[in-house]
RNA sequence: GGUGUGGUAGUUCAGUUGGUUAGAAUACCUGCCUGUCACGCAGGGGGUCGCGGGUUCGAGUCCCGUCCAUACCGCCA
């Protein structure tokens, strides 16, 4: 037996007990003729006294041990003559009677702490050390038991986890498909999934009719703090429902975690339309924290020989509270802000309303008080008010405002981690043009189905169709996305053509789709929720790295394994593949 | 593919205008220490300043190239 208890548990109510304890050393405490021995496991610390008076010989193999060392315990639990209060055992402490060294251990290259001396790139390195440490632990901790709230959610509401496969076929819509060579099948590739769609879908034309399955998705591209190559998504659907039974299920199971897990009980999430979010926040994704709405002023400016402002398609203003009295390096900082190369803007325009009513712009040259106090006024600013104002073409301009508002909620703290606001952004646009290319895109995937009364619209103006498509929002992340989907074969043809799709193209990368819909397809729809984003929300982290256990760098590389890497040649040439780098 | 930031002791970082032997903290090692819990005290070891080239009497410092890391843009639900 290595242990009757864990390191975590043992408290006044144990005293005199007789344990064996089993971990790691976290820190000795060298006191000459004393030895404090802090021994941690998963579940925590407690504290072990070796005393050269009354053991000697245990006393002096104690001073041996070292960071890190795995070790066994037995002895009796005592009373603290000085107790710590910051610790759970810290009342207690382990007489120890016998110690042994189950496996030494080299120093670690890092300190195993909650606040680490280690950089992410050698914490990566040596994650299963990085995992020791009760804050990373306690992140998995979490997503563990996210992932079994949903279960638990969805297992009681009838859906079943079904899984799917992994080695798939590639398609050459969205992004970028991770390949697998066929040995059996020379030449030939699987892909890894994206998402399970297609095969969700099928499931419900068998009759599934409510599944779900917590599962690994696969995209081969460019990496980012919340972007991993693969990644975990919560993968939904039903059958036989609307739009809003979808919605009503799945703000269930976001309230439910909510309420299980952080004990919040959450109000009913507004809803808005794209098209609004766009248009208030610029973005598809609001953070909708704090308020600070973009306010349009175009029709307020023109007319009084401001080239700049009188060329510009969009005017948009936010009002920062209380910032009137910023100094001109702040102002100056914000336009070095917006005019970083990943922002794009050309300049930024305020106007400062002091709390004597008087109002003074960086435009004051071209606009009276006047013209600024109707500015001021359309902005419900008050007297201390800072509007901010860009311009230029109008998507451009919105998104950009969007940066300049996270970025003042940001310094004015309006962006709290332990603050939760959910909506859900409907009515998303159908499609999307490229226009470079001239041809539209499906903008969710292909198989989501446009609002029946915009149907007429695919024919005459196919940008203005609106899909029933949602995404869920929580702090201005994306946590999760779905749609209703096409399940008539006609309606589905109809779509491949809008997205220029030949017959025979269509056939034969969706075929076996659109095949299985001619068999009595039910209407049905789903969701898909990125189980990292949303943990790392519920954590309050800066990276969904810190919520997986082995993550990827941001080249893709996993440099505690060192992969990728190459292969044999004696793979390569059972794969028949050459290798020919450019 | 692009932009910014960074790379100096095991680790986290400082390093002035280009100037003597490159520092601090922490970790590690040794000694002392019987109530520590960020223990304390004394001492010690530890450096290809990412790599390559250049300018210079002299480069951690300036220039060019390159690699790596990271945040973002493009890309991506």
């Amino acid at each position: 037996m290595y242990r009757n208890s864990t390191c975590g548990e043992l408290r006044i109510g144990n005293l005199n007990q007789e344990v064996t304890l089993s971990g790691w050393v976290q820190k000795a405490r060298k006191m000459g003729g004393m030895i404090f021995v802090d021994i941690r496991d998963r579940y925590g610390v407690t504290q072990l006294v070796f005393n050269q008076e009354t053991n000697s010989e245990l006393c002096d193999k104690a001073a041996k041990l070292g960071r890190e060392w795995v070790i066994q315990i037995k002895g009796k639990v005592m009373e603290r003559s000085n107790k710590n209060k910051n610790i759970p055992t810290g009342d207690i402490e382990i007489i120890a009677s016998e110690l042994n060294i189950l496996n030494p251990a080299d120093t670690p290259p890092f300190t195993i702490e909650d606040e680490t001396d280690g950089g992410d790139d050698l914490r990566m390195k040596y994650r299963y050390l990085d995992l020791r440490r009760n804050n990373v632990r306690a992140n998995l901790e979490l997503r563990h038991q996210m992932a079994f709230e949903t279960r638990s959610y969805l297992n009681e509401r009838n859906f079943l986890e079904v899984e799917t496969p992994v080695l798939i076929g590639s398609t050459p819509e969205g992004a970028r498909d991770f390949v697998v060579p066929s040995r059996m099948n020379p030449g030939e590739f699987y892909a890894l999934p994206q998402s399970p769609q297609l095969f969700k879908q099928l499931l419900m034309v068998s009759g599934f009719d409510r599944y779900f399955q917590i599962v690994k998705c696969f995209r081969d591209e460019d990496l980012r703090a919340d972007r991993q190559p693969e990644f975990t998504q919560i993968d939904c659907e039903m059958s036989f429902i609307h739009q809003e039974d979808v919605l009503q299920m799945f703000e269930g199971l976001t309230k439910h975690l909510f309420k299980k897990i952080k004990q919040i009980d959450l109000p009913d999430f507004p809803r808005m339309s794209y098209a609004d979010a766009m248009q208030q926040y610029g973005s598809d994704k609001p953070d909708t924290r704090f308020d600070m709405k973009f306010v349009e002023i175009k029709d307020l400016t023109t007319g009084k020989d401001f080239s700049v402002f009188d060329s510009a398609e969009y005017i948009g203003a936010i009002c920062a509270e209380g910032c009137a009295g910023y100094t001109r390096k702040q102002l100056d900082e914000l336009t070095d802000f917006v005019k970083r190369p990943q922002i794009g803007a050309k300049g930024l325009v305020y106007v400062r309303y002091e709390s004597d009513g008087s109002l003074k712009s960086s435009v004051d040259k071209f606009y009276s008080p006047e013209d600024l106090k109707k500015w001021a006024e359309r902005c419900n600013a008050k007297p201390g008010d800072l509007l901010l104002i860009l311009c230029g073409e109008t998507e451009k301009a919105q998104k950009q405002l969007c940066e300049l508002r996270l970025e003042m909620g940001s310094r004015l703290g309006l962006r709290d981690k332990n603050k939760f606001n959910c909506l859900w952004v409907i009515d998303f646009p159908l499609l999307e043009k490229d226009e470079e290319l001239n041809r539209y895109f499906a903008k969710h995937h292909p198989f989501t189905s446009p609002k029946s009364e915009d149907i007429p619209l695919l024919d005459t103006d196919p940008g203005a169709v609106r899909a029933n498509a949602y995404d869920m929002v929580i702090n201005g992340t994306e946590i999760g996305g779905g749609s209703i989907r096409i399940h008539n074969s006609e309606l589905q043809k109809k779509m491949f053509s809008v997205l220029g799709f030949t017959e025979e193209k269509a056939q034969a990368q969706f075929g076996f789709l659109m095949n299985a819909f001619k068999f009595g397809a039910p209407p049905h729809g789903g969701i898909a929720f990125g189980l990292d984003r949303f943990v790392s929300i519920f954590a309050g982290l800066d990276s969904i790295r810190d919520c997986i256990a082995f993550p990827k760098n941001n080249s893709g590389r996993d440099v505690m394994i060192d992969a990728p890497s190459q292969i044999e040649q004696a793979q390569l040439d059972e794969l028949n593949l050459t290798i020919d780098i450019k």
